[in-house]
DNA sequence: ATGTGC
């Protein structure tokens, strides 16, 4: 038999990009990992393996807990993994949610072409970085008070529209039209919401950030044209989640599972995968707390989308409108939800968790906004500032394959800490500018942290995803100019 | 990721 041998796991190969650990011991299924060999080396000597074997431990794990191509090792659970568990005898864990929850991306596409922008490079990106908030700290297009928080918390992108800073068709455009309404503004703490004030319409720091891009490839024309993509064209990519107020929800959450349900904490490998049994008080304030982080993200990513148009509009002399920019989709990168799967011919509801997994429903698939339908929902995945990003859509495979469900990015091979001895701040933005890239960052430390050569390679990513069927490549992109924390 | 951790 075909096997892998990583650092004390041994892999069983199911199919060319499909890997297996057997189920043993106390797991409850088996786990996958879809990967080529050269992306298993990557994951060979760290903990992403183990996590994802971990994981299997959850009760009410269906089928196989799942690691994406881009997986690596995150907290208790690999970013890149993806759970579908029973929503009526299983759990929900925070840890395999993620910290920021409802990290993701949207895509904004307009009619202007790299030639209508080159020459503007530095009057839009400085443009951009003075009118859209990043880094840590407080500090978003809008300023608020605990009562409109709990608003967008409740409504999402309504409230947006509502406000003036969205249009209906961008609601279409967004993953749940912009709303869970399952949330629940009540179990959301006063210190997140005071948290969230201040930061509705920011990007933050990390690897969050905002970039003009330029189309330079397209791979299959006709879903191209559904999504409004050619060759040449200029598109604007969001990266950012649901900031303090996000992050405050996981905290607060991990802990009070972890101390209202010690009996299911003992029979974890894993402190930090700590859940709460389905049906629980705590399982239920949790998803409705994650659904309200969920819709204050969206808001985010909405907000700073208006304000983008803004810039846009000062800065070629046009109305928005004018200039065609329309949000192409948004799509979550950190998330739980309940969905209807087919386990063993039968229909069940699951708690799915995405942590650093995009969801990629195929075309026909009912929950694909209805302009895409036939073609599949849209998939942004984010590479580096040196490689440049892709669109796919979801694959005919993934239901099947992977509770619906692609990669999210390239995935890091360093730490940050590793990443600051290895590059400094400012060469990296010389040597980017020879690509004509313009980048500006508040801090130098984040250019280097986010360098390109701490990525993996985002090619091979999106190439194991097509060639599983559960995302098929759709265009690619090339930064023209990045805006950071 | 995050007013950067027990």
């Amino acid at each position: 038999m075909d096997t892998y041998d990583a650092d004390g796991i041994t892999l069983e190969r199911v199919e060319e990009y499909i890997w297996e650990i057997p189920q043993e011991g106390e797991m409850n299924t088996p786990a996958r990992v879809l990967a080529s060999e050269e992306l298993l080396d990557q994951i060979a000597d760290d903990k992403t393996l183990q996590q994802l074997k971990n994981s299997t431990q959850l009760p009410g794990v269906q089928q196989h807990a799942i690691c994406m191509p881009d997986g690596h090792q995150g907290y208790g659970f690999p970013v890149g993994g993806v759970a579908g568990i029973d929503a009526e005898e299983g759990c929900i864990s925070p840890g395999a949610v993620g910290f920021d929850i409802n990290c993701g991306v949207r895509m904004m596409t307009t009619n202007l072409s790299y030639d209508d922008v080159q020459g503007h490079e530095e009057e839009l990106v400085e443009s951009l970085f003075a009118n859209v908030p990043s880094g840590l700290g407080g500090g978003g297009v809008v300023e608020s008070d605990v009562e409109t928080v709990e608003e967008i918390l409740d409504r999402g992108v309504e409230w947006a529209l509502d406000e003036g800073h969205a249009v209906e068709d961008d609601l279409a455009h967004c993953e749940d039209e912009g709303r869970r309404p399952d949330a629940d503004p009540a179990v959301v703490s006063q210190k997140a919401k005071d948290r969230g004030k201040n930061q509705i319409g920011s990007l933050g720091s990390g690897n969050h950030f905002l970039e003009v891009q330029r189309v330079t490839d397209v791979f299959r024309e006709g879903v191209a044209d559904s999504y409004g993509l050619s060759a040449d064209q200029i598109v604007v990519l969001i990266h950012c989640g649901s900031r303090g107020l996000g992050h405050q929800v996981c905290t607060e959450y991990t802990r009070e599972v972890e101390q209202a349900h010690p009996e299911l904490l003992d029979q974890l490998p894993d402190k930090e995968l700590a859940a709460a049994p389905a049906g629980s008080q705590l399982a239920e304030e949790y998803y409705g707390a994650m659904c309200a982080a969920i819709n204050y993200a969206w808001v985010n990513r909405q907000l700073i989308m208006d304000r983008t148009r803004q810039v846009f509009e000062r800065v070629f002399d046009r109305s928005w409108e004018e200039m065609e920019m329309n949000l192409l989709y948004d799509v979550a990168h950190n998330i739980a939800k309940k969905e209807d799967h087919e386990i063993d011919g039968e229909e069940r509801e699951l708690y799915v968790h995405r942590k650093g997994a995009t969801r990629a429903f195929p075309a026909g698939h009912e929950e694909v906004p209805r302009a895409y339908r036939d073609v599949g929902q849209p998939v942004i995945i984010p590479g580096s500032m040196g490689a440049g990003s892709y669109v796919l859509r979801g694959g005919e495979s993934s239901m099947e394959t992977t509770f619906g469900s692609t990669a999210h990015g390239a995935g890091r091979t360093m730490s940050r800490t590793q990443a600051k001895d290895e590059f400094w701040g400012e060469d990296v933005q010389d040597e980017l500018r020879g690509q004509k890239v313009y980048v500006k960052a508040q801090s130098g430390a984040t250019v280097a942290e986010e360098a390109p050569g701490v990525y993996k390679d985002v090619d091979e990513v999106v190439r194991v995803s097509d060639e599983l069927g559960i995302g098929d490549t759709v265009a690619r992109t090339f930064p023209v100019c990045n805006i950071k924390g």
